[in-house]
RNA sequence: GGCGGCAUCGCCAAGUGGUAAGGCCGCGGCCUGCAAAGCCGUUAUCCCCAGUUCGAAUCUGGGUGUCGCCUCCA
């Protein structure tokens, strides 16, 4: 297995810390609104990451955090009405139910920062007492990063350069010091010890010292991934509040998944270009979403648009169809060779599009064999057997091929189809052609496209 | 201003020194009542300039364009 390791900046052949197991940590969403494409994507990146690395014989243990304290959210709370829990769980419900969707396993560990407080403020009181934090006048505590020689060593950048672009008028000893605790103006508190709420980063390096870190050696954990822009300051600033407090690097390797862009824009809230995840969901089923997303490689950009979605459930329908031409059989085990050359590509850092391409070839050469009529149960089985592995290994093919392609079809609507199509096969065997035609331009206009074979007509919504 | 990414066929996208994968679209053919699906065939010298090398899309230098981080952000 080789990753990019985004702070040494090359690609590493990957050793764990300790034997054949890896513990994984990625940022997850302040939870104040729905997932947007952004979140799928670093979500789908590293479910595969962690796929790939359990279908490489590794002992993954994956955590994911959900940041539900923030500014964003009081402010929620302010305006509504409603209570922290009601806006968070309704979110973190929403989240879960999009990931569900793109077939993102859960993980093992989703600690919340609510539920965390206690270890936070433990790492705060330790850095205090340390000397690599202090606390202003109005009872703010600050993380103090002139005590750390290696601060700004991940995302290489020099102190000098890290003014703030913003005035900030705060008591801070250095331009690049950071908040560790906020004291609460308005009575918020979170804290046993502290008054007010905890500062965003604090929280990614107490859940992972509390439940997911190694207690010795030189590295809390093997992978920290997040999204691009969590490199600075975020990353930056866990990973010092972590060598500080621990004594030891946060992580051995650390993967950043590329932005997701609308008309060559990063998609954000700000920028008010955001497309919800659950808003492309009713028009295209999760699977097709996380096969188009994981199209490019997870470290490029990734400039959206529909013409590329239909792209992409093009190339995934020849899979399902393929599924129809072999259903209902037993699944056997994949074929050595094609499970070696998925994996291969796979492993030198989740090279996605070698992947489908050996995809493409397993579909095309599957076609020409059942074309040709001689294909064997075993050798059916082999090919059911196949496309379980995409679907363990990639998390595509493991749908039903019949209902992959009723997509957003409804129960009346499947009977006025099969109506029609009835009516069409009357048609064809009295040779009224012309009325079989008219038929097929009905369902046409319905996005309905058939097929005639061997044994019977068959349907697709396109 | 500092730092970084990217620039490959109409569109998307692999490829990090040895002579350009794959998908979509298009075109031709087979199959089909006609279609659809499927199969076969078919389309590029890699933003520009200079250099290193027997040899570069791949390395170096200089441009141009574009996106991003430096403020919350996946």
């Amino acid at each position: 297995m080789k990753i990019f390791d985004s702070v040494k900046r090359d690609k590493l052949p990957f050793s764990p810390i300790s034997g054949n197991s890896v513990k994984i940590y990625v940022c997850g969403p302040t939870v104040y609104d729905d997932a947007h494409l952004g979140h799928a994507r670093s979500a789908v990146s590293f479910d595969l990451l962690r796929r790939v690395l359990q279908e490489s014989g590794y002992s993954v243990t994956f955590g994911r955090n959900f940041t539900d304290v923030d500014d964003k959210i009081l402010d929620k709370m302010a305006k509504s009405g409603e209570d922290l829990e009601t806006i968070t769980s309704r979110y973190i419900s929403s989240y879960n139910s999009d990931m569900k969707a793109l077939n993102v396993l859960t993980p093992d560990l989703e600690p919340k920062a609510t539920e965390n407080i206690e270890a936070m403020e433990k790492m705060v009181l330790k850095l205090l007492e340390d000397g690599f934090a202090y606390q202003t006048s109005s009872g703010d505590i600050y993380f103090d990063t002139s005590k750390d020689s290696k601060y700004l060593s991940l995302s290489n950048r020099k102190q000098e350069d890290t003014e703030s672009r913003i005035g900030e008028v705060v008591e801070k000893r250095n331009p690049t010091d950071f908040i560790l605790w906020k004291s609460a103006k308005d009575g918020v508190r979170f804290g046993k010890r502290f008054v007010g709420r905890p500062g965003w980063h604090i929280e990614c390096s107490a859940m992972v010292d509390e439940h997911l870190a190694y207690k010795s050696g030189d590295y809390s954990i093997d992978i920290h991934g997040g999204g691009a822009d969590l490199l600075f300051p975020h990353h930056e600033n866990e990973a010092s509040q972590s060598r500080c407090s621990t004594g030891k690097e946060l992580a051995k390797y650390w993967m950043h998944n590329g932005f997701v862009k609308i008309d060559g824009e990063k998609m954000s809230k700000s920028l008010g270009n955001s497309f919800f995840l659950k808003d492309v969901l009713k028009l295209y089923s999760g699977e097709v979403i996380r096969f188009y997303l994981l199209s490019t490689n997870y470290r490029q950009d990734f400039d959206f648009s529909d013409t590329e979605l239909l792209n992409s459930k093009k190339r995934l329908d020849k899979l399902y169809r393929i599924k129809k031409r072999v259903y209902g059989g037993k699944v056997g085990e994949a074929n050595p060779k094609f499970r070696e050359e998925i994996l291969n590509a796979l492993q030198d850092d989740l090279n996605t599009s070698i992947a489908f391409s050996v995809l493409d070839k397993f579909v095309s050469e599957t076609n020409e064999k059942l074309d040709s009529g001689k294909v064997s149960k075993v050798e059916k089985r082999e090919i059911l057997g196949n496309i379980e592995f995409l679907n363990s290994t990639l998390g595509i093919g493991g749908s039903d091929a019949f209902q992959y392609f009723q997509f957003g079809v409804s129960e009346n609507e499947k009977i006025e189809i099969e109506k029609l199509i009835s009516i069409r096969s009357e048609a064809k065997k009295e040779k009224k052609f012309q009325k079989a035609d008219e038929v097929r331009e009905k369902l046409g206009k319905m996005s309905i496209q058939i097929m005639d074979t061997a044994s019977g007509t068959l349907w697709e919504k396109i």
